[in-house]
Parts: structure tokens; sequence; C-alpha cells
DNA sequence: TTGTTTGCAAATACTTTGCATATGC
DNA sequence: GCATATGCAAAGTATTTGCAAACAA
């Protein structure tokens, strides 16, 4: 059995815990991104889905993806089809994102200006930048959250 | 003379040796962007500006702004306003990004897998992930880019 | 004066929404 | 059978492009 496989029957398990309906695009949606080594968008994964199943809609593809996102099972690399957001700070900082609300709070600290990209990235990469991204939930949101669990 | 102040002296500075030209509008968007601590959209910077220069466009705060990136006096923070990508690897792993074609390379590195946040951020969020983001030109675009060069 | 920049308008690309139909459980 | 998921179409949002007029150097 191989990585791949198990990686999928994880998947199935995780959507009947879930409750969520083992349906044959699901599966080959969860397929093609698992396939792919390229942090694919919605129409790469549509279009390689399509030659096995030509009538799968654009739509469910995308729809699909992001409910991967939301049950864990998939993440969004950049970008996140949000609208563009600027910084001009240029001093050497770090970022924590939250997860739920999008705010991005920019950080200092020393300990991470400095560190070491593995050799064959370095000689991959003219590397112009290193900077650590820390993803969470901040602390409106987790408020907001204790708030909805207590009323239902 | 403030930080402010030097930041923007430097800007014109730059202007002038890339052989930009100080317009009203790139000042007064330049103002807004190091003013604004919150990482704004353009919809943001353009309903600020708008405020002491009402007959700005929308248009020219967009493109002003991806003049700057270009520049080198802002950059972008997630998301970049390109289409969503996705990943189905969970492993704990890091990105390399190519500032140029955009591709992105997963990377695994032990030393980056147990980095300790700092205090502050770890009371104010609930950490989810902590990676590391590389951000460089890759060898396929350096490649391009001196031929590009020799070609002149 | 000259080439860059701006503002406008139209076009495009991507995502989201609403709803009837289909389907997994 | 029932709730969820799908496919389609339309609407919404963000970005990009082309071009004439305005402007910095």
């Amino acid at each position: 059995m191989t990585h791949k496989d198990r990686q999928r029957e994880r998947f199935e398990q995780q959507c009947r815990e879930q409750g969520m309906k083992l349906t044959p695009q699901r599966l080959i949606i969860y397929d093609a991104l698992i396939d792919a080594d390229e942090h694919p968008t919605v129409d790469m994964i549509y279009a390689r889905v399509r030659q096995t199943f030509p009538t799968i809609s654009l739509d469910t593809v995308h729809r699909t993806l992001v409910t991967f996102c939301e049950m864990g099972v998939a993440s969004m690399v950049e970008g996140t089809g949000s609208p563009k957001r600027f910084e001009g700070n240029l001093e050497l900082h770090h970022h924590a994102r939250c997860v739920q609300c999008g705010k991005i709070v920019d950080f200092y600290h020393q300990d991470y200006d400095n560190l070491t990209a593995p050799p064959d990235i370095q000689q991959e990469f003219s590397i112009l930048k290193k900077t650590v991204h820390i993803e969470g939930i901040c602390s409106t949101c987790r408020q907001i959250q204790q708030q909805d669990s207590s009323c239902s």
C-alpha cells in the first residue's frame, strides 16, 4: 500500500467522521490534488479532473477544494484569492495571521532573522528574503467562538 | 526628523534614481501606505487618499501600489490577488517562492520545524502552524534574466 | 518638448450566490 | 426519505487593458 493510498484512506475516513458524503467528484478531486505537486489552481484541477469526469463543473471543483480546506485535508497557499494587500514596512519582520478574520500582525524577533536555508534551496534560488509565517486564531476571534458555542 | 520623514525622503530619492516621476498621487499614496499599520488593500488606500485628493482614481491607486512593489519600496502580503492555489500535503513543510514566475517549491527542513514563537504572539494567537517562507528568484528565471540582459 | 503618468471606460478573470435536480447515506 | 452535494446560470468583485489628456522633468 503506497503512501497515497494511505492518504486516500484517511481522507475517506475523515469524510465519514465529519458526516461529509463520499461523492465521486470529491474522490476524484482529492486524487487530483494529492497527485499534483505544483500547488494547483482551481482551473488546473478542473482541467485534469475533466479528463476522466467530463461532466464535472468548474464550480464544484472550486467549492470542493474550499470544503477540503475547511475540513483540514487540504490547505491554501498564497494567493488566497482575496484582494491584494500591501505594506510599506521594509524592515525585516515576520507575520502572524489569523485564519479566521485574516488579520495580519507584524512582529520582530531576532531569533528568526538569521535562519539558514537548506543547501538545495540555496542552490535553486537566489534568496531575497526569509520570513516566518505564523498561523493561528487571534484573541478576538477566539472570544467570538466561545460566545457562539455557549449560545447553542 | 521622524522615522517616517526619513522613509519618505529615501522614497523620493529612490524615485529620482530610478527615473520615476514624483507625482502628487505617488507621494500621497506612499504617505497613506506608510501611515497604515493594517496591511491595507487597494480600496482602503483609495478611501484614505480620496479625503485629501478627491479626484484620484482607484485605478491609479492600484497601479501605483504595484509600481511601488516593483520598485522595492513596498511589498505585497498574502493574498496576492492571484487565483487560489491549493495543496494536499499536510506534512509540516516550508515554502520557497519565486517572485518572478510565482512557482512555489515545498521543502522539508528539521531546523525549521520547532521554532519558538515570541511570547506576545503566543499570547495573542492560538498558534496552529509555523512555517518559513523563502522568497527569491528560481534558476529558470535567473537564466531568462541573463539572456534578456545580454540581448540589449 | 518628451516620455511618463493619470483618469476613464470597457473588458476580463475569478469567485460567489441562488436554485432546481440529483445522489449518498 | 432526507439532507447534502452538484451543475447551471447569473451576479458580484477585483484586476487589467487601451487610449487620450495632463503633467513632471
